[in-house]
DNA sequence: AGCGATCATCTGATATAACGTATAACCTGC
DNA sequence: GCAGGTTATACGTTATATCAGATGATCGCT
């Protein structure tokens, strides 16, 4: 086989219809784009992305397999909402996940990895300063993924991805707040800071403290909206 | 509403063919049914079942959604299969998030999960000496989440499964050496004891250790039969 | 006016058919 | 005998039709 062969990847399954509504779907729930508790029907779902109910469905039911959403009595899905038991459940898990991969990235992020989190750390601070919180929301997930995917446990990236997409729905109720205030930014700094000296010890901490500062805005956030839980 | 209705659960999605394929398939994976790498397609799962296309692909996709199997390039559906590499990492993930469920259950367990986690135990003992290796692989499964379901974190309990999942089918590869050596049922003897005590150092402590164990084993296995990789 | 029943509509579940692609057996030419 | 192409079969993907259950609104009764 040519080398030119060998470069270029299988095809990868998000191809067909359902992988790309799949996707489609996991962006936007990342990005915020559905509220706390929607409900997602088939043929809603069907319709919008102009396909079938046959790939619309199964994008929804894997999703719901993922654990990005959740599927009601009657097999109704419906974006997760979130109590303060889940955050706290989820923030436990964060930590210990986050925590694992933030020790073994440390150890194993080369130049290039490095300077894409400084990079992208900027672009946070830019996005912020606009207030433009949807590229903040972007730009912070490529920011940890970065950092996460270093460790190369793919499986390890899946559960923690899972997690973030669980509190996706209200990454837009936290970030007008979340960017007030300084502390956000002060982890952020930290755990560049950590990567850059390749510390395991500082960089876990730095990302233990950036979980729980956002576990603290988000259960604010749901206690001074009761309405969405 | 009445206290009765309260009591009652809502219909569960495994009453559809699509979730009766789902379970029907997880406990086989679990059960170690499935030889690594074996291939299942959509047609002779249906057949198998006895149930048409449809939720038979929906079966086997939201399994691969849940990570319990793996899609090849072209949508084809297998039976995951590990390399050394894979191992330490669940393993890695594993101690994260089983040590953090016993060290809560630790604190939670009522008197009948302890007496039923005692009991199961017992049950292992006895398939063990009995050499019926596909009841102590259930009565496995059922002790340790006995004790994991008391921490009351259900996302932390579905991750969990899913990496015994992946590893279902490695099993029975490795319960006949697992059943001839003593540590096995000395670590068990142990997480019974701190679950007595409620300690929960001492019973992550054992936790790990039997972790620790089942991966030694695992990775032993593996190097044995290069083919199955 | 309040309650309950009936009916229309919405929605999910499943089967089936049609389509395109991969896989592999076979066949031909060298 | 072997390489390369061809064809048939198997398989995944998607759309559509049909059915059943849930939902909600309207109407009638008390």
């Amino acid at each position: 086989m040519s080398k030119a062969l060998q470069r270029i990847r299988p095809l990868e399954r998000n191809e067909t219809l359902a992988g790309r509504a799949h996707d489609e779907l996991r962006t936007a729930i990342m990005a915020g784009r559905f509220r706390p508790g929607e409900k997602l029907t088939i043929r809603a779902v069907a319709a919008a992305l102009e396909i079938s109910l046959t790939p619309a469905r199964e994008a929804l039911f894997n999703l719901v397999a993922e654990g990005a959403l959740e599927s009601g009595p009657n097999g109704s899905v419906h974006v997760p909402t979130l109590d303060e038991a889940r955050i706290t459940e989820i923030t436990r898990i964060r930590l210990a996940l986050e925590g694992l991969a933030a020790r073994e990235a440390a150890l194993l992020m080369d130049d290039a990895a490095i300077e894409d989190a400084r990079r992208l750390n900027d672009l946070i601070i830019k996005a912020n300063r606009k207030q433009d919180y949807a590229a903040v929301i972007r730009h912070n997930w490529q920011f940890h993924f970065r950092i996460y995917e270093c460790a190369r446990m793919p499986v390890l990236v899946r559960m923690m991805e899972s997690c973030w997409l669980k509190t996706g729905a209200y990454l837009n109720l936290i970030y007008p707040e979340f960017g007030r205030s300084e502390d956000g930014l002060r982890n952020h700094a930290a755990i560049v800071r950590a990567i850059e000296r390749r510390d395991p010890v500082a960089l876990e901490t730095a990302i233990r403290r950036d979980i729980e500062f956002a576990a603290r805005i988000l259960a604010k956030a749901i206690r001074a909206e009761p309405e969405l839980q």
